[in-house]
RNA sequence: GGAGAUGUCGCAUAGUUGGUCUAGUGCGCCACAUUGGAAAUGUGGUAUACGGGCAACCGUAUCAUGGGUUCGAAUCCCAUCAUCUCCGCCA
């Protein structure tokens, strides 16, 4: 949520983001409400504060009576002014969380994902002297899924891993949480299972009614609590209610966790391979930051997912996403793009984003500023570490040899016993 | 899952026959004084949010959370949450 001194004080730009970001504009409610919420406040504060007074008169005076007939008499008509008060403050606060966060001013202006920029681009995709196999293929002839079974056993969009390339994956992760360590992240295994708070918290959601969420979340039934689609959810709440200290910043987590997602609207996309599923691994970068280094903090992230491809030896682009792409919390958004042989195209393997102080007033997480003394919201970045299995479709297409065998990159050859490389026809 | 106990202003605590509690004390922290410097000591200060005000400042709320009783609640009632101890179950 933006800050409603703020939206009181800079109505057009907030009115302009909603606009560019594709969602209703709400801010002429808002100021209205806001006016009258103020009132109110002014209204009943000075009420008490004479019901106070009078409170404090009582046990000493002579003649209670008429002191206590003033007293509920004015009590009587602060419950109705709080009455008010209460819907009027439900609903402009309800109306804050459907204000989206204001876009960067670097950020492409435009409706969807046709307006993002190419920033950059690194290595160039593989020319083959064989016909290069599609991931499924790869996958099928060295038994390292069996996509049938786990449909039968578990429904759609479940996988499982078999075998070296389980070991891979188990290997990439491991490589990635270690290589964040060395950048000074601290790795926290994160819980699956969280309570809509938090992915309230999270600010993905507009509104403040919880319940929206249940289309796109899968709630554990019988209980209050939910799957968490992502370890961000539950490292952005993890200093809730906090204030920090200046010196404390920045906080750099790594997290890891199984992440559950609906896919309620991926109907029929992805279905073959290990791209998209209910279900997946991720280590998930995330930062509490100053405001003023928060530029900084996103390249650095950004920078780590690079080295991260990088050293999966894979050819990959960097985007810059529109506006209307970069979702409801985010300040900018930089996608990370690896090279998919199988079809001919870029695909996402993270994304890196600066939500700005957007959630951290959703947690109340703040901290106390050395020079003055001020205590100020902070503001959090995220950016995926790694993904799986999905990063494993570039490493195993790229990677791949004419005898369906694959190269393990260099840097993950020691985690795999100084192997060179996986499958084929040994 | 069963039984019991607890939850106070950074930490530790006082406060439970409702009203000098606008929450006392100790520690910590900050400032000043004292000192050649320090320790010790003394004095003062020490939260957050919101509303009002140019400002100094004033007001309101917060004693786990949310309700309730009352003119008035840290204190009484109800619900919820969390923590601890024991039992049960279990990787």
């Amino acid at each position: 949520m933006l800050d409603m001194k703020f939206i009181r004080e800079n109505p057009e730009i907030v009115k302009n983001a909603c606009r560019v970001k594709n969602f209703p504009d709400v801010v002429d409610d808002i100021l209205s409400l806001d006016v009258r919420v103020r009132e109110l406040k002014t209204i009943t504060q000075t009420k008490t504060a004479e019901k106070n007074k009078l409170s404090r008169e009582i046990p000493t005076a002579t003649d209670k009576a008429p002191l206590i007939a003033k007293s509920k008499q004015i009590g009587e008509e602060i419950a109705n002014d709080l009455a008010e008060l209460d819907e009027k403050e439900a609903k402009l606060n309800d109306l804050l969380h459907r204000v989206p966060q204001i876009p960067s001013a670097d950020a492409p202006v435009g409706a969807d994902d046709s307006a993002n920029i190419e920033v950059r681009r690194v290595g160039t995709p593989r020319t083959f002297d064989f016909t290069p196999r599609p991931q499924w293929e790869l996958l099928d002839m060295n038994g390292w899924w069996m996509p049938e079974k786990i449909a039968g056993v578990c429904g759609t969009r479940t996988y499982c891993l078999c075998g070296e390339l389980a070991e891979l994956s188990l290997a990439i992760q491991t490589y990635v949480i270690q290589k964040l360590i060395s950048k000074g992240f601290k790795y926290i295994e994160c819980p699956p299972v969280t309570k809509p708070q938090a992915v309230f918290n999270a600010g993905h959601f507009m509104g403040s009614d919880l319940s929206i969420m249940n289309d796109d979340v899968f709630m554990l039934s019988g209980t209050d609590r939910c799957l968490a689609a992502t370890a961000e959810i539950i490292l952005n709440s993890l200093h809730a209610d906090d204030i920090l200290t200046e010196n404390e910043l920045p906080i750099k987590y790594a997290g890891f966790s199984t992440c559950f997602r609906k896919e309620a609207g991926a109907a029929g996309r992805d279905t073959r391979g290990l791209v998209r599923f209910h279900h997946f691994d991720k280590v998930e970068q995330y930062i509490f930051c100053r405001p003023e280094e928060s530029d900084e903090m996103h390249e650095f992230l950004l920078n780590n997912l690079c080295e991260v491809v990088g050293d999966l030896e894979l050819p990959y682009r960097v985007i810059a996403n529109s506006t209307g792409d970069m979702g409801f919390n985010k300040v900018k958004q930089n996608d990370v793009e690896a090279w998919f042989p199988s079809e001919n195209a870029y695909r996402e393997l993270g994304s890196c984003s600066s939500i700005g102080q957007f959630q951290a007033r959703r947690t109340n997480t703040r901290y106390r500023e050395n020079a003055t003394g001020e205590v100020k919201f902070v503001a959090t970045l995220n950016n995926t570490g790694i993904a799986l299995p999905r990063a494993l479709v570039p490493v195993i297409e790229n990677h791949q040899n004419a005898d369906g065998s694959v190269n393990i990159p260099k840097k993950l050859q020691p985690l795999m016993g100084g192997r060179t490389k996986i499958g084929g026809k040994h």
